[in-house]
Parts: structure tokens; sequence; C-alpha cells
DNA sequence: ACCGAGTGCGGTGATTGGCTCAGAA
DNA sequence: TTCTGAGCCAATCACCGCACTCGGT
């Protein structure tokens, strides 16, 4: 929506604005990288690309953060929630190819880490 | 706008997904089953990571309310217990306002 | 065999601080959602990295670059995501160029450097 | 020439739990 | 209303970044 529009807007924004040296990493380039190498059939990883996903991820996890969040306050709570997530990945196709990972559980969740 | 039938782990029903990432999907589905399988990861999240850290929590000086203390060191031998505030922290209300 | 789930995942203090970042202060996180979100954080760098990967696979090349990834993200509709990412890519590499001429420079003239205070600010308006 | 995997070495921030009351229920 | 569970604090140490060598293109 609008608000998402705005989020964009001011990521282009921030990374045109941001001093070319002054990138402070948020996430480890050494675990993206272990990341990566996790699939078989990487071979060679080039040293720009472990940098960039750390970008990417990083806006990843705030733009879901962020339509999780619209759950959070549709539902009027002050506090983001799993299920939040569930639903912000469910109304977006974008969101699809984490379906497995975070099923809907519109029922009773039963499956709990104690 | 194209949306491809997928057949969901645990369900007969299948449910459609964004066309540009069916692929990838089924891709990643393998593949973690390959994971899963050679590796025989189970899903369980562990209450702590490792042991020295759990360790070094559990031993740590604690404040009130059970904050973490700075390093004041055992004040066994020093005289004149002055202090602002002793092992306390300094304020009382911590937990944010509405 | 011992290899945990965990530290194969992104760090979950370092994705909890990233969520803050976009929410009101006052907001709260629960647990759960940040385990969450650092599983769906981990599968996003999978998900494209194989994309890409696959593509370097049809065209024999064995090394994953920036570009790769870019693509990767447009194949898969992230069209926002690449658009920044080309940006940022375009700054990074030029970050870079000017890190190796400086420090051929340096080589070369093997005259005394002047240590200044503070970061390298060398900083050109766009 | 150039570029990335592997290795080793410091430096350092992620990991971590008990108490209290926001706030989920 | 009841009562669960997230924020808060900072010291250790696993791991991150960086420099280096070696082998491939």
């Amino acid at each position: 929506r609008n608000i998402l529009e705005f989020f964009w807007n001011q990521q282009l924004v921030e990374i045109y604005n941001t001093p070319v040296c002054k990138s402070h990493h948020q996430l480890p380039l050494a675990r993206i990288k272990r990341i990566m190498k996790s699939d078989g059939k990487v071979k060679m990883i080039s040293a720009d690309t472990p940098a960039v996903f750390s970008k990417a991820c990083e806006l990843f996890i705030l733009e879901l953060t962020l339509r999780a969040w619209l759950q959070t306050e549709e539902c009027k709570r002050r506090t983001l929630q799993r299920c939040d997530i569930a639903m912000a990945i469910s109304h977006d196709d974008l969101l699809d190819f984490l379906v497995d990972l975070v099923p809907l559980d519109h029922h009773r969740n039963y499956y709990k880490e104690k | 706008h194209a949306r491809m039938p997928l057949r969901l782990e645990m369900a007969q029903e299948p449910v459609y997904v964004n066309a540009k990432q069916y692929q990838g999907i089924l891709r990643r589905r393998q593949a973690r089953a390959k994971a899963e399988l050679e590796k025989k990861l189970v899903k369980a999240r562990k209450p702590y990571l490792h042991e020295s850290r759990h360790q070094h929590a559990m031993r740590r000086a604690r404040g009130t309310g059970g904050r973490f203390a700075k390093k004041n060191d055992t004040d066994a031998s020093n005289h004149e217990g002055k202090e602002k505030g002793t092992t306390s922290g300094p304020a009382l209300s911590s937990q944010s306002a509405s | 065999m011992d290899d945990d789930q965990q530290e194969s995942m992104l760090p979950i203090a370092n994705v909890g601080r990233i969520m803050k970042q976009i929410l009101p202060q006052t907001a709260k996180i629960s647990k759960e959602a940040k385990q969450t979100m650092q599983e769906c954080s981990t599968e996003f760098i999978s998900f494209v990295t194989a994309e890409a990967s696959d593509k370097c696979h049809k065209e024999n090349r064995k090394t994953v670059n920036g570009d790769d990834i870019c693509w990767a993200l447009r194949t898969l509709g992230f069209d926002n995501y690449a658009e920044a990412i080309v940006r940022y890519l375009y700054k990074y590499r030029e970050a870079e160029r000017h890190k190796a001429n400086s420090s051929r420079d340096n080589r070369e003239e093997s005259n005394y450097r002047v240590f200044e205070k503070g970061g390298t600010s060398q900083a050109e308006p766009s």
C-alpha cells in the first residue's frame, strides 16, 4: 500500500545519500557466505555478493517486519507475533516462497517448543 | 498475475503461488529435503546455543530486577560502602511508560 | 553431524535489531516472531542464491557475482530489491575501485602517509 | 595479470537469564 | 479480569573480518 511505497522511496534515498564507505553492515558477511555455501550447487562466490546480500536481507527483514506490523495494528496489539508474519506472507504473492516455512496455521498451534 | 498450483506438504488441496517463484520453491523444497536427510537435521530449537555462554550468564553478577550488573569487583577488602546505589540499578523505573 | 540449524542462520540479535528499526520504538517483538524472521531471512538468501546459482550453471560460470543476485531478484519478482541493490552495487564497486587505486598509489609513491583522524572522508557527491 | 578458497590470527559484539509489569488472553 | 512472556542490563568467548598464500582462469 502507500505506506510501503513510502518505505521503498525512503530506502532508495537512503542508499543514494549514504556516503560510499560509511556502510555499517548489519549482518555478518561470513555467515551469509556460509548460508550460500550450504547449497551444494554453489561453487564460488565473488567478494561483492555477501555485501549485496547483506543489504538485500536488511531490506527484506525491514519490509516483512513492516507488513507484519500492519497486521499487529489491525488486531489492536502492541506486540508483533509469529501469526502477524504468517498473515503478511499470505497477503502478498512475493512471499509465496515462504509457504513451507511459515504455514498459516489458522488451526490451533500444537507445535510448540519448550 | 499468473499463479501456479503448488502441492502443499501435508494437504491434498493445492495452494496457488506466484508463477515466478514456482520452480524456485520446488528447487528449494528438494534441496531442503536432501539437506535434512543427509544431515539428520531436526527442527528443534535448543534453549541456548553454547554451554560456555550459558554458564557465563548464570554466574554473572545481577542488579535489582534480575538485570546483569557491572563487574563491580567482589567488594571483600575495600572499606567504605560508599556508593550511589550499591549493586542495584541506578533507577527504579526502567520499563518504559506508555 | 552435530551441525545445528541455528548456527547456519543469521544471528538472531542482528535480525531483531533490524526489525526494531522500522517499528515504533514503543513496539514489542515476541521471541517467536524474531525466530520466524530469522528463518525467513535465511530462506530468502537460500532462495535467491539458488536462482542465481542455477543461471550461473546454465552459462557455465563458476562464480556467483552481484549482478547474478540482481538478475535473480528480478526474475523472482523482487523488482524493488533489484533496483535498490543495483544502486548499492554501483556504489560498492566504485568505492572498491577507489580503494584499489589509492592503495596502489600508496605503494608506488612509497612516501609517507598522513594519518588522519576519523574515517576516510573522500566522499564525492553523486 | 586478476580473483576467490583456505588458513591463522587478533578484536569484538552476539549470546545470555532473573525479575517486573506491559499487554496478550 | 488473569497471568504469560518480552525488555532490560553487560561480560565473556565463538566467530567475524582481514591479511596472507596458493591454485585456477
